[in-house]
DNA sequence: AGCACGCCGACT
DNA sequence: GTCGGCGTGCTC
């Protein structure tokens, strides 16, 4: 038997919030040991002159001769990081190659990353007071009654009263000041609202909820491929309630503009337990209760952004990407993880299904489907008796343009109007114009910080960067040659909106772009305003989806040209995507829909396939394409970008990046350092060195070989650099 | 990333 | 003579 005074006492390694790509360790404070239960939990510690929260990696006998530091405090009496979800971020550590301390910390709310304990979960509801009973059939009609007359039958939660009553808080004050109503904390499980039965599903539904049932008791990826109106979010109902059935937790990730008041509603009335929402619009507190709620087993079903991938999921029986080909599921800055291959990670370690929905799946997805790793199912009936669109192309060669319209879709929104329909133009860039140009000497105006020309806003008068948000107003003559012939070049938005208002003088014309739309619930309030009355919206991607506009019989796309002959190897997908989000919005009720597309490329095979085949037989012939240029999902990408004051420091760094990355010997094509294709942003002036390779295992074994080499370089210190595994963006 | 330490310009 | 610029070095 060892005599226990001749090892030392074992101490904490703990991950720790630093760009540095190793644990720390410390002795636990005076009086305390570590033990293996301690994984998990965090620790307050002194960190050079500062203090940190620390998560404990692994509990082991210490390193090296070096006198250890006691950690503080230990803050949790139970691990705060479990099971399945530390496993799962354990590997995002190491598929992102970022320290697992930075993943930790942005898996975290921020009151727990700063080391707040656990937060009540209990949930919020009103209910009558003895005086409130006897008053209530006294008082006069209006909001306050009718909070009254709901709260008559016993108390409601806070979720439902904003599900079934507009402005209720501010009669709840009024109740409560006269003492008729309170509030009270109720346990976030007690109020379960009664689940209401849906529409009949159709045979195509009605197969995917099978195959979903059939798949419940393990993991399993399902791709679920329908077009637009073709009912998925029934799908997900169906699904949902089966898991709720069986007592498990569902997890609902949808993009960034698709979390609507709208979407919860629906969820709620229908699944009838407590739906959870997480999105960017919620204080810390919230985000931390809602965490915690799942983390403690008591809140069933979250339909949640990007961030909610990272929620505890203890019960978990199945998870749901809607809109899986996003953007926005993929983080640009700090941890740069994609919440969509996340979720299947998680999916896999938690033994439950992960559904994925579109009506336009990603290359990555549907090649999954199409080799049979994913489960494919179809719906292609849209329901009910909608239509699909016509889809017209317009061709604009050697027409008379205004602010970029044709003839031809000035007279279709005419004719739309004249048979009471609305009618969306869609053009993918905000502001007045893309480019203010001097008409005498060719001078236009530049961002002083970017490589990028200034957008003009405000009707003319602004001049804005989209790239870093700098402002100026519009030169009254030109600063290169004093002449007074500067001229908005091409349109925007704001342009459009000008134009058709002075066209159509006698129907509302409303834009929808980010500059209309700051809250987050401006977009519902713009909508519900315009209603179904004949009128035009403008607008850009943030219309591309979501909101039903029953009344629609119009969609015009302009601008189409500018996607066509991008660099980028992903616009095509990109593009494809968007001009089917968009014609889905066309003839969603018993009107037919068209959709009309102007272009100077009426020949374009991307636009001929689109029409042709659809979606899917653009997707064929670009997977081809991928396959024949050897892009993803044929091969694998890493991105390594740099950015500094001086070019010459992020060259350095990249050129010692790339000679690290040579020495491991790995079978990579590395390009670069190469310029970003935007040079310069924010003053930054910004290099790349793309990485890629057929197979995933030696692009990241390359990568674990060269980074410790790429960290301790000391060409790194004088740049800002980060590593993007998948990048969705080569810039 | 912070934060401290450490050597060179315009101020009470 | 000091306050403060950000170069470089470290964090158990």
């Amino acid at each position: 038997m060892p005599d226990p005074s001749s090892s030392p006492p074992p101490v904490w390694r703990l991950a720790l919030p630093v760009p540095l790509p190793r644990l720390f360790d410390y002795r636990p404070p005076d009086g305390e040991t570590a033990v293996a239960g301690d994984v998990g939990s965090r620790v307050r510690v002194p960190f050079g002159s500062r203090e940190l929260i620390g998560v404990v990696a692994e509990v082991g006998a210490p390193e090296g001769g070096t006198e250890l530091r006691s950690a503080l405090a230990r803050l949790d009496p139970e691990p705060l990081f479990q099971g399945e979800l530390l496993e799962s971020l354990h590997w995002l550590a190491r598929y992102t190659h970022a320290p697992l301390g930075e993943v930790l910390a942005t898996a975290l709310p921020a009151p727990l990353r700063r080391g707040e304990p656990l937060p009540d979960t209990h949930a919020w509801a009103w209910q009558l007071t003895e005086a409130g009973k006897t008053a209530r059939e006294r008082l006069r009609a209006g909001k306050p009654r009718r909070l009254a007359d709901r709260l008559h039958d016993g108390p409601c939660d806070e979720d439902r009263l904003d599900d079934e009553l507009d402005d209720w808080r501010s009669a709840a004050r009024a109740l409560a000041k006269r003492g008729l109503a309170e509030r009270i904390a109720v346990p976030a499980l007690t109020l379960a609202p009664r689940a209401q039965p849906g529409p009949a599903l159709n045979a195509e539904q009605q197969v995917a909820v099978d195959a979903i049932h059939a798949a419940r008791d393990g993991f399993a990826a399902l791709l679920l491929d329908g077009v637009t109106g073709s009912g998925k979010t029934e799908v997900y109902l169906h699904a949902i309630a089966d898991c709720l059935a069986r007592g498990k937790q569902a997890l609902v990730l949808v993009p960034e503009i698709g979390l609507t008041p709208q979407t919860l509603a629906r969820f709620r009335a229908r699944l009838g337990v407590p739906v959870h929402a997480l999105h960017s619009g919620l204080s810390d507190g919230e985000r931390a209760r809602t965490w915690t709620a799942f983390a403690r087993g008591e809140a069933r079903v979250v339909v949640g952004t990007r961030s909610a991938v990272f929620l505890p999921l203890p019960e978990a029986g199945l998870i749901v990407v809607d809109e899986e080909h996003d953007g926005s599921f993929k983080q640009l800055d700090g941890i740069r993880y994609h919440a969509r291959d996340f979720a299947l990670v998680r999916g896999k370690a938690l033994g439950v299904p992960v559904l994925l929905g579109s009506a336009t799946p990603s290359l990555e997805s549907l090649r999954n489907a199409l080799t049979g790793r994913y489960t494919h199912l179809r719906l292609q009936q849209r329901a009910g008796q909608a239509q699909p669109p016509s889809v017209r192309i317009c061709d604009v060669r050697k027409r008379p343009l205004e602010a970029g319209l044709s003839p031809e879709l000035f007279d279709a929104v005419a004719r739309a109007l004249d048979a009471d329909g609305q009618v969306l133009v869609f053009k993918n860039r905000r502001g007045y114009a893309p480019v203010l140009l001097c008409h005498d000497c060719g001078w236009s105006a530049q961002c002083q910080r970017c490589d990028a020309p200034m957008t003009v806003h405000g009707g003319g008068r602004r001049l804005q960067c989209h790239h870093c948000g700098a402002r100026r107003p519009v030169p009254d003559a030109c600063p290169d040659c004093g002449g007074l012939a500067l001229q908005p070049q091409g349109a925007g938005t704001e342009r459009i909106e000008e134009v058709l208002a002075a066209r159509f003088p006698d129907v509302p014309v409303l834009r929808i772009d980010r500059g209309t739309t700051q809250r987050r619930d401006a977009l519902e309030q713009h909508l519900a305003a315009f209603g179904t009355q004949r009128g035009i919206l403008v607008g850009t991607q943030m219309l591309a989806k979501g909101h039903d506009l029953p009344n629609l019989t119009l969609v015009a796309v302009v601008g189409v040209d500018e996607g066509l002959f991008s660099a980028d190897f992903r616009a095509p997908e990109k593009l494809a995507q968007l001009l089917i989000q968009v014609a889905g919005r066309a003839g969603r009720a018993q009107r037919a829909g068209e959709v009309l597309l102007q272009t100077h490329h009426p020949g374009h095979p991307l636009l001929a396939t689109l029409i042709a085949g659809g979606y899917h037989a653009f997707a064929d012939s670009e997977l081809e394409q991928r396959e024949m240029a050897g892009f993803p999902p044929f091969a694998h990408m890493a991105m390594l970008r740099a950015e500094a004051q001086q070019v010459d420091a992020c060259d350095a760094f990249l050129r010692s990046a790339r000679d690290a990355l040579r020495d491991t010997g790995a079978p990579l094509d590395v390009h670069g350092p190469l310029p970003a294709p935007m040079p310069r942003r924010a003053g930054f002036q910004r290099m790349q060195l793309l990485l890629s390779g057929a197979d995933r295992r030696s692009l990241h074994a390359a990568l674990d070989a060269a980074l410790p080499a790429i960290y301790a370089a000391p060409e790194a210190r004088r740049v800002r650099w980060s590593l993007d595994v998948d990048p969705v963006d080569l810039y």
